[in-house]
DNA sequence: CGCCTTTTTGACATTGGTCAAGAGAAGTGG
DNA sequence: CCACTTCTCTTGACCAATGTCAAAAAGGCG
């Protein structure tokens, strides 16, 4: 009863609850009956909103938990010894943050705001001890991983097979798809990175991606004004996408 | 009773068993009481050695099992659309092979073995029933997955920041430390992939590799002699490594 | 409104790919 | 065991894609 209440109320003032959250079918959370879900529900902790720029965590800081993107963005920078940084990925919402710190138990890599972003910490130690007893959560987390593994595979492929034209077509469908699957517009989209994310992301220089932006306007394929993006051609995007470079 | 005789007639016949397997310190059952190691044991399924160039399995094949490998080595080879083929991924001794299956219940890629290979294969249902009761087995199995992960963001680092020259750097002293983890030279090896493989890997072309092992040759760093490699100098080869390429 | 950051554009340099050809290795069948 | 075929690897010449440097234009924020 105390136990109802005070999820209410929570729910009220945070709506921290992944029963009534939009995302739980795409979240781990997918799959869980009620019960499960009221459980799972318990172990998460809300965080303040953080602000465009501002670290979720920092890298090489003790791993504890992973995050669940609830709204906004963020992006994983890595940096290694005297090199530049580089950035790893790009997180929206419903996304799983911080797999990667498992195995060394610190996290890979910083991971920072786009906006102002709200995420669902999930201490790593409950969500397993929860894992333990819930077929179903385990299947979903063994997934989310497996997924990222998939991806990084996709993004190697890019990154050695496509030049900068199909890595920038990869890009805007790619962020299309996901947009779509999350009830967006695939066709119309605000950018929360910069230019330069995007080239340090697909392995370009910032001068590239700018010319290529404006090649693709040319074209006809998108309408770029600044970070407002309309794609005015997504077939021939796509073809161009799963082209590959040359080599 | 009888279950130990069954139990000893194989590992006699077959030298299956984990206990006995040398890679045990760096494979799935690490860190696993006799009980749990046991019990771990009897899921495993082996297979007859694989014959250089042959399939563990294939691309599009539904997903039924992970598999640790035991000696030899294979490559992961993605076919997409109409473009080549990629290759993601060289897998030496305790390494698991098929990880990234799990998510859409198929494997991403072909494996085949580089040269003569045994493997042992484990039925994901029963290993994850088994790391239902096992925290351990659990631990491990998140622990090689993130793990894989954190390989896949260098390799993409390695794709889109490095060098020809560094990214062939990066590939003999990450081959050499894999070597030395399993007790063999750090210096002296040899390569079980063509040239050709080495240049898909790294996302160059072979003429480039050919080119760069003749000047790192050149320079006194290896001594190469068709795939009997010799590292001259682990130290240069490594700083090499680890500088980063402009951009 | 002015400063600072982000984006665009131009000129030029460099890396690494492509094509072509030849030298070695290695597997195959007589 | 050798001759033959077929890969695999190396080398050279040339070229295209993309990076670098420089500077101007456009945005965004206090």
């Amino acid at each position: 009863m105390a136990d109802t209440l005070i999820g209410r109320r929570r729910s009220i003032l945070q709506e921290t609850r992944c029963q009534t959250c939009s995302l739980s079918s795409l979240c781990l959370p997918l799959a869980l009956e009620v019960d499960d879900m009221d459980q799972f529900d318990a172990i998460i902790r809300r965080r303040a909103p953080l602000k465009k720029g501002e670290a979720l965590f920092r890298q090489d800081t003790p791993f504890s938990s992973v995050f669940a993107v609830r709204s906004g963005s963020l992006k994983q920078v890595t940096t290694e010894g005297s090199g530049e940084d580089q950035l790893t990925n790009f997180y929206l919402p419903s996304e799983l943050v911080g797999l990667d710190g498992i195995d060394e138990q610190h996290y890979p890599g910083t991971v920072v705001a786009l906006e102002t972003t709200t995420v669902c910490e999930i201490p790593f130690d409950r969500l397993d001890h929860l894992a333990e007893s819930m077929p179903e959560l385990r299947g979903q987390l063994y997934r989310s991983m497996s997924k990222e593994l998939r991806d990084d595979r996709r993004m190697m492929r890019l990154l050695s097979r496509k030049t900068a034209d199909q890595r920038l077509a990869s890009f805007f469908t790619s962020l299309s798809e996901r947009f779509r699957r999350r009830g967006y517009s695939p066709y119309s989209f605000r950018l929360s990175m910069a230019r330069a994310d995007i080239g340090n992301y697909l392995g370009l220089a910032v001068e590239t991606v700018s010319r290529i932006l404006g090649r693709f306007q040319t074209q006809g394929l998108v309408a770029v004004s600044g970070r407002e993006v309309n794609i005015l051609d997504l077939p021939a995007l796509t073809r161009l996408a799963e082209e590959e470079g040359a080599h």
